[in-house]
DNA sequence: AAGGAATTGTAGCAGTCGCTACATACTAGT
DNA sequence: ACTAGTATGTAGCGACTGCTACAATTCCTT
């Protein structure tokens, strides 16, 4: 056989697909070989190992949370600091993000660990993620890059709160960091 | 033979110790054994099972965790909020707490999975370090249990941003925060 | 000394892990 | 038709997982 169609896009889908809502880490070959129809054999075939058939699934996941922010948020600028934040948060603890997220600590977790992949895809999506909060301030934010970072920093403490049951502390925190002035 | 003197609690001390170092949702029954000196059988018969281990673990390394706290920053207040913070944040980028770190990340993942055990010790953990944090915020703050919850929120996202390699963005989120007013 | 409970080693079970050897297809180019 | 290269199923390897059945040892109590 010449080389049919490439099946990766297919199984790539597939394999996201279970990922998100199975997790990352625990993520095996048979189980998700069976959820892409397919068998491990063949995954190993595709991707060369499991390392880099699960880098390619994070890539992927990666650009999928992107590309659902900016549906949910088109890049048209709040009217507050305030206001910006907490459409995230509320997206966020959306059932569609919720996935994303579980996903997102399985590769903070997993950096810290020193995996050197999730440490580069993590800090990649950070990046991105600035890029795309710093489109979405309002006009009137002065030093838009700092105002971002000190933004998101707050969101990912916001995340971790919410993954332990404690979103009532990140809500007071919210709501207290945008007190006064 | 009767019951001897109980020997979990010099095995809990080898094991919290195996686990700082080689993280918790990895950890498995036979390495940790070999590192605390026993087999996996014994593990079992003293714990019950892996899971009951793994939660006096958890509480354990959350004591101790605790404990190295209080040790390395006394209950005295800080002259400033932004002192405290950053005297808390320079004291978690230190080897002595980088692997608790690593552990509470372990946690917060699992947490978000829907582990109960992990997230009740997260939630635990959570409303711990907010008493602890408050007594150390200065005698000027105001409404300090609303201040902590804050706080906190900032430095669990310093926490994220440091496990993937951003602690830059970590700092100029921290020092944005506490510029100006 | 005998009985009984606590403790521990040995060995193994049934399952999963990532991965691979082998054989078998299948199809396009020659 | 033949061949070369791609694709896929079957079966299994060796390592590991949590856990357990069984037997032995140990020590206190009677």
């Amino acid at each position: 056989m010449p080389p049919a169609t490439d099946p990766k896009p297919a199984l790539l889908a597939a394999l996201a697909d279970y990922v998100l809502k199975n997790g990352l880490n625990s993520a095996s070959l048979r189980p998700m070989a069976k959820a892409a129809g397919t068998s491990d054999r063949m995954l190993i075939y595709h991707f060369g190992s499991k390392d880099e058939l699960i880098t390619e699934v994070t890539w992927r996941l990666a650009a999928d949370l992107a590309d659902k922010l900016d549906d949910a948020l088109p890049p048209t600028r709040a009217e507050t600091e305030a206001a910006c934040v907490r459409d995230i948060v509320r997206l966020l603890r959306t059932p569609t993000f919720q996935p994303y997220m579980m996903v997102w600590l399985d590769i903070v977790s997993a950096a810290i660990q020193g995996n050197a992949n999730h440490s580069a895809a993590g800090a990649a999506m950070i990046d991105g993620y600035l890029d795309w909060l710093e489109q979405r301030l309002p006009e009137t934010t002065k030093n838009k890059p700092v105002r971002a970072k000190a933004l998101m920093t707050l969101i990912e403490g916001v995340v971790v709160m919410d993954a332990v049951g404690r979103s009532a502390v990140a809500d007071a925190a919210i709501d207290e960091w945008f007190a006064s002035g």
